[in-house]
DNA sequence: AACATATGTTTTAACTGTCTAACAATTAGG
DNA sequence: CCTAATTGTTAGACAGTTAAAACATATGTT
């Protein structure tokens, strides 16, 4: 059944394989002056003739304006995509690496899965759960340091309760000067 | 007769697909007498030709027993893909709804989604966090139903500090309780 | 300009996961 | 026990994503 409406409304979910590549191709762009065909092939790790016959398919789909031996270059639908996913990214791999406090690399490949799979909703949740987290006064960075404890000795709440009183003390400066004032820092 | 062994050492890792099939075969296992071809269709929005296909494809990886026309039985290696799986489900979901605070059938959804894509490492550091949360004198409880008023009230971190004062008490009280079954300290 | 090297494309083919259509086995009811 | 409905399989097709091999273009060097 062909339709008549060409815009929005055939509109089609993107592929993550598609988010992939115009992350990629954003953020080669904004490294470098051109963004190459072998600069992508290298970054998605991924052959030549793989990257050719994407830049195909996402011309199509109006998501870049590539021709053949030329600079590719993002569309404005491309770019956003592109942009969108980029966040999602650095979101995740804040969450992972700040408050899960996992090795970078290890965080960064399991971002970079995840990415695709976080609707725009839960994004947002955990975005105010980071920031609860850092500007919340019962928290904050004291708290992920013990955290931090808690996961290196091994499961043990004990322990936690056992430092209640330095939780006091700290919690009650921190109160102090966050009543005089000190805007909170926002994710992203 | 087929070795395990020779499977550990060509050991690819599994599709995210074949996961989603193992998980749906093992939770049909335990909410049935058998599983069949039919219940699995069902289970993974598929038709009856394509769970066939793939049942050949789980038999070749020794993941289930299948024999045409009989039910489906998962080997002891494919029983514990499922339920590793499953886990992983159930932990995401945990965190999405308790912590994120995210409505569940959205929250089912994006877990089956991610489920594929969380290393076992960062499942630990998951479950330790969440552990951290519910047992840390800091948080607990009461601690996210203010993240709750914090999300429902969007994102407006001055109000949260505006309630320092309440947080004072309730920690106050809370830290009390906790001191009375503990020696005193001088800390910093 | 001529050649060599780097870069890019086309063609062909593989693999995974899905479907529809047609056929086959199993089971349930009269 | 025979037929009808249900369940399952096979065959063939297709969309996506990838790569190897062969070919084409661009770039740099002498």
């Amino acid at each position: 059944m062909i339709s008549h409406n060409i815009g929005r409304i055939t509109e089609k979910p993107l592929t993550s394989v598609i988010e992939d590549y115009l992350e990629a191709i954003f953020n080669l762009d904004q490294e470098k002056k051109v963004v190459r065909v072998k600069d992508i092939a290298k970054r998605m790790n991924v052959k030549m003739p793989t990257v050719s016959s994407m830049l195909k398919n996402l011309n199509s789909k109006g998501l870049v304006n590539y021709e053949k031996y030329e600079y590719v270059e993002l569309t404005k639908d491309g770019a956003d995509v592109g942009k969108k996913i980029r966040h999602k990214h650095k979101i995740l791999l804040k969450f992972l690496t700040e408050i899960l406090q996992i090795e970078f690399k290890v965080a960064d490949e399991e971002a970079c899965k995840m990415e695709h799979t976080l609707s725009s909703a839960t994004l947002d949740s955990l975005i105010d759960f980071m920031e609860f987290i850092q500007t919340c006064p019962r928290t904050g960075e004291s708290w992920l340091h013990y955290f931090e404890e808690y996961r290196r000795h091994g499961r043990r709440p004990e322990k936690c309760q056992a430092r209640s009183k330095t939780f006091s003390c700290e919690f009650k400066s921190q109160v102090d000067s966050i009543e005089n004032s000190s805007p909170p820092g926002v994710v992203e």
